[in-house]
DNA sequence: TTCTAATTGAGAATCAATCGCAATTAGTAG
DNA sequence: CTACTAATTGCGATTGATTCTCAATTAGAA
């Protein structure tokens, strides 16, 4: 019964929008992508398999999958946002490499658990928490050292 | 002996860089605010206090302060890019009050341990990172719950 | 089936950041 | 102190991501 595309509806729905051919195919082509995405991949994808819908509505639609709680933007390493889906995925942290952009996931429940204890310490109702760390991945760091 | 100019002079030394009259200036001015910058920011200041400075300049040197490891860029969540001064700054994480902007400053020394070891595990060199949790803080949790 | 407000695509506009170039200058070597 | 040269500057043009404008189209309520 729950599904990404019945959360989406919903939320339109109650918003008063609607549910256009392009952001059923937008929303498909993220669930379907399972990781990291951006604009430009989403636009690629699309007019890799024969469907041409511009730029504008793919930039539309993202703050709308944001708003019904489905994916999230994540914390931008370059230029260009990036995104990842939240419904069906748990939670995870990042480490983010400055020069190649890779982004590597991970989780320490140890962390989350100091985390929790932080804000009670402060008697502060946590609701999110971005952990994000840059640096060089393994590869970039090597050909650093070589210069 | 040690200040931000003698490092920066240093690193541009060893650099065979030049301390240009722009570069002390824009180094002065990110030193004497106190906090968290853009290029904007210093542009503006620049301007205000009648002295005029590129915009080209002050994004030259962006780089070079943080690769003398006297600032550093903030994981961005808006547009532009954010830095901060770190000569002379410890370093901190934040929680965030969505309701009223509080911010509250922490530092958890284990926290930043276990980011080391996953560093390690990932052998990934980190530079940088930034914890934020958003919430309700004290004050604006009771007036929630009340509701 | 009708009607209307929402949506679309295309291209123009915007905004931050970078680049190319001619003129200038810091700082080293005499 | 002077000459020299590679680094630096400002300007304006350029890039790249994102947003906006607007006429034509369409989802979906009535």
């Amino acid at each position: 019964m729950f599904s990404p595309e019945n959360r989406f509806r919903d939320y339109l729905k109650k918003k008063g929008l609607k549910f256009t051919p392009e952001r059923r195919l937008i929303l498909k082509k993220v669930f379907s992508l399972h990781g990291h995405f951006d604009a430009d991949k989403i636009y690629d994808e699309m007019h890799k398999k024969n469907r041409k819908l511009s730029r504008a509505t793919i930039y539309r639609t993202f703050p709308l999958l944001v708003e019904s709680n489905l994916v999230k933007e994540t914390l931008r390493c370059q230029k260009r946002a990036n995104y990842e889906p939240v419904f069906g995925y748990s939670h995870h942290d990042h480490l983010i490499c400055i020069n190649c952009g890779r982004v590597i996931e991970f989780r320490n429940d140890l962390i989350e658990h100091l985390q929790e204890k932080v804000c009670k310490k402060y008697r502060f109702e946590p609701l999110e928490h971005r952990l994000g760390i840059k640096g060089y991945c393994q590869k970039c760091a090597g050909k650093r050292q070589r210069r």
